[in-house]
DNA sequence: CTAAAATAGTTTCTATACTAACTATATACT
DNA sequence: AGTATATAGTTAGTATAGAAACTATTTTAG
């Protein structure tokens, strides 16, 4: 492990990336929706009414990312813009019933993926040193 | 650690891979290559003269990035296709002069972006964890 | 040996990320 | 107040992943 970094950590953490993507992409494919709308979709549930712009800061997305997101949840009904009241450059961004039925469905659904699939025979002390060095990598990359 | 794991875990993951991606995206943006076309030829390096169909196993590709990837990499004279030998189907691919000499400098850059930048103040049992809890959910999820 | 099936690669379509340019509106400066 | 700057969102262009359809060739089966 003290060599070759960017084989054994950068582009094998790659390859895993896109696998656990294309499991969960399979996965929601019942429910028709992709790993990022559900990201989108679960961060409006908890914040209704916010702008395209804060959630796109919740999300994680960049603002054309979030146009696009939104432009299909929308058409799957699952979202709804409004003219914001007092800034008429922005929207509002709202559930639809059919989205809080879906998110209410997906919640707990992915929980299981992830603790009974994904994350199996993975113990808590090993999630914790994971997820710490995550967040080292993010502090170290920061502002880039 | 014990709950919401799509967050903790899947979320979380999702977007350090995003932050990593647009980092090394950044870094290499000095030698004209992005971190995708950096694996090909890296694959490409070490195997030279194999088919498209098994620089795409390497690479960790489906057949169309290659054939696009590729296209990218023959524009820039890194790399070049010949007609196989006895499988009039297949491709040859070969990296060029300038592809190796790319190569030699990125390998080292690489390894120090991610030794100084990217893990520092990471021990190595870290990363051997972090490493161990990723093959772990390749097993989990593999075959899908 | 010929027809069917498999394989190598390309192309097209959808979804995503990111950059840059663009429109419309709001805010700040003087 | 009027101009300059900043902001919200959209659109267009490039790079990527993945599915499906397609071409050309090879292999397999009868």
């Amino acid at each position: 492990m003290y060599k070759e970094k960017d084989e054994h950590i950068g582009i094998y953490t790659s390859h895993t990336i896109k696998a656990i993507i294309r499991f969960l992409t399979t996965e929601l494919k019942q429910f028709d929706i992709t790993p990022e709308q559900w990201i989108v979709l679960k961060r409006l549930a908890a914040n209704d009414g916010i702008t395209q712009k804060e959630l796109a800061v919740l999300a994680d997305k960049d603002r054309p990312s979030i146009t696009r997101i939104l432009d299909i949840l929308e058409q799957k009904e699952l979202a709804r813009k409004e003219k914001h009241h007092t800034d008429r450059r922005s929207f509002s961004v709202f559930i639809t019933p059919r989205g809080i039925e879906l998110k209410n469905q997906l919640l707990p659904f992915l929980e299981d993926v992830y603790e009974d699939r994904i994350l199996k025979d993975i113990t808590d002390e090993e999630l914790e040193v994971y997820r710490r060095v995550l967040e080292k990598m993010n502090r170290n990359i920061e502002g880039v």
